[in-house]
DNA sequence: TGAAGTACTGTAACCGGTTACATTCGATTG
DNA sequence: CAATCGAATGTAACCGGTTACAGTACTTCA
């Protein structure tokens, strides 16, 4: 296994040399960064990030902090954080940890050494222990906001919003929220969100859950949502919804209206479907992007960015075919 | 941020017995042991990865490599494999990788040398490719068998295979089976063993494909399925097949026979389904044990262990609730 | 009682990079 | 032409652990 010393003795250079071509290139001659270069190529020399880290305090790497995997909402995230991180040099490891119990600090801390900074999605723990769980690695927080820690988020919730006061616009008065995750921060919001859009209307809306963001789980709450008999159907999470809906077909009943994403309403064809797409592409890319802005200016004022989710009311609520909001 | 030897220090020993106390306890007298420790609680040590990899060649680090995330059946085999290397004392991070092309190998090198072994699922890439990809790292392959590389599978073809034969026995002869992702090894296994039990019998088994294994792939998938008006379906993925019942359901049609999941039948109460279920907790569980194992002597014989994967006919099939494989 | 173990513990080298500081050398300038 | 300067490179210390080897003290047994 080829060392940087290796390199430096077929390049003819000494090892401090070797390791600025690779570090700050900027500061070596570039034909003897071609000479390192070559000798590095021809003995196939990869660094070694250990000593890379232990050295120099950093790694190269990013981690991708999940609670769980079990929710699709995180495959795009994640592969969006991916590509950037890829861009900028930096290696991506995901790794799953609910941030929620005390017990589970160690681990999470000697994570937190190995790594350049940390994308988290921490849905559910209070903010004084994710605040103090991050301690002082950079970190990026996706789709929560804590005050000093900058974050990203998909404004669902205004989604959310516009999408019940749509329906209700639209005729509607029974209206089911079937909620996320227990104590999910953006299930928090979300229900705020459609709450306060029907308050001062004749419209009444019943908010169920909590749910896992997964298909069984829509099949089990189709129980207590028939009970309601809504008109309408707002899932936290499209898998939920298509749970819901299935229960529903499969029970010989027709089912509410249940909004869904465009993806699986434009398969089904029913345009008839208002749908609400957030952009977890976007926002892993970004979350990295912010997260590597950060690790080169740790001491930059926190930034908070909402990103748009577009929502697509369909042909019965709107003629509008799509507004962003 | 206190290192070892400021834990020696305190403790009143040299670095070598403070940091024997952590890797070998059984060399030192319980009593030291019981003072280092005490001191690295005081001071809230945490050993430094990169130093311990850097002079010791093991990091306590695994790495588990996917090549995607948006398939729900690889949530529980992390889950799994995690508790199982957290009670080893190893950390896992997830990495999404496709092991597919040569592009990527360097990127994949560093990983490697990060870590101590490799959990690997790599549906797609060449034998020779993965081969060559892992090198000396140890490894064990999840869901597909290489020659020379440990490896577990769930016993998923037979499983398909059997439940093929029974549908045929139960009087179905137009059957469809939907496959999985191009390449996939499992695919070919589960394609081969469903052809294999029509064979010989007046029954035709169709195969569509290649799909994801996502919802709205099975959606897709109905348009193609509809054309062979299966009596029933044998999908590769739950979530496929539950794509291509949603279309049926949803387009006002009765959909085919399509077998599932156990967990997705209950919730429903269709006790007339088949399920087929493979224990992904117990993959993940039993990939990082043989990982765990292989560490520690990586010259023993490439083990290849075979799950039973749980089919359950259902009712209408048969009068056994259920038949272990 | 002394030699040979045995069980711990300590000393110091080493892992493979990074980087502060020293050095060299050609270009610039008074 | 000597003094000054800056760019490029080299020297060597250091990051924080692990471990081979040496040393010490306490048993055990002839």
């Amino acid at each position: 296994m080829a060392t940087i010393a290796d390199v430096a003795r077929l390049a003819g250079v000494s090892k401090a040399t070797a390791s600025r071509t690779f570090t700050r290139p900027e500061v070596v001659t570039a034909e003897t960064a071609k000479r390192v270069r070559a000798a590095a190529e021809k003995l196939g020399f990869v660094v070694n990030n250990a000593a890379r880290l232990l050295a120099g305090g950093r790694s190269g790497i990013l981690a991708l902090v999940v609670p769980t995997l079990d929710n699709s909402f995180f495959a795009p995230i994640i592969a969006g954080a991916q590509i950037r991180a890829d861009a900028e040099g930096y290696q991506l490891t995901v790794v799953v940890h609910p941030l929620e119990s005390a017990s589970e600090i160690p681990a999470f801390e000697r994570l937190r050494r190995q790594v350049d900074g940390l994308v988290v999605l921490a849905p559910r723990g209070s903010d004084e222990f994710i605040r103090a769980a991050l301690g002082e690695t950079p970190a990026v927080l996706v789709d929560r906001e804590i005050d000093g820690i900058p974050s990203v988020i998909a404004d669902s919730a205004s989604a959310f919003g516009a999408l019940v006061a749509s329906l209700i616009a639209g005729g509607h008065r029974r209206i089911a929220y079937l909620g996320g995750p227990a104590g999910s921060w953006q299930d928090g919001q979300r229900t705020a969100a459609a709450r306060a859009a029907a308050t001062g209307t004749d419209a009444h809306i019943t908010v169920h859950g909590p749910y896992d963001s997964t298909f069984a789980a829509g099949i089990d709450a189709s129980a207590s949502v028939r009970d309601g008999a809504p008109t309408a159907v707002v899932p936290y999470a499209t898998a939920l919804g298509l749970g819901v809906q299935f229960a529903y077909l499969s029970a010989g009943e027709q089912p509410p209206l249940v909004s869904s994403e465009r993806a699986i309403v434009r398969a089904l064809g029913k345009e008839d479907t208002p749908a609400i797409d957030a952009d977890g592409h976007e926002l892993g890319r970004t979350a990295a992007e912010m997260l590597i802005d950060r690790i080169g200016a740790p001491d930059a004022p926190a930034a908070r960015v909402r990103l748009d989710v577009v929502l697509d009311l369909g042909r019965t609520l709107s003629s509008t075919p799509s507004s962003r909001i």
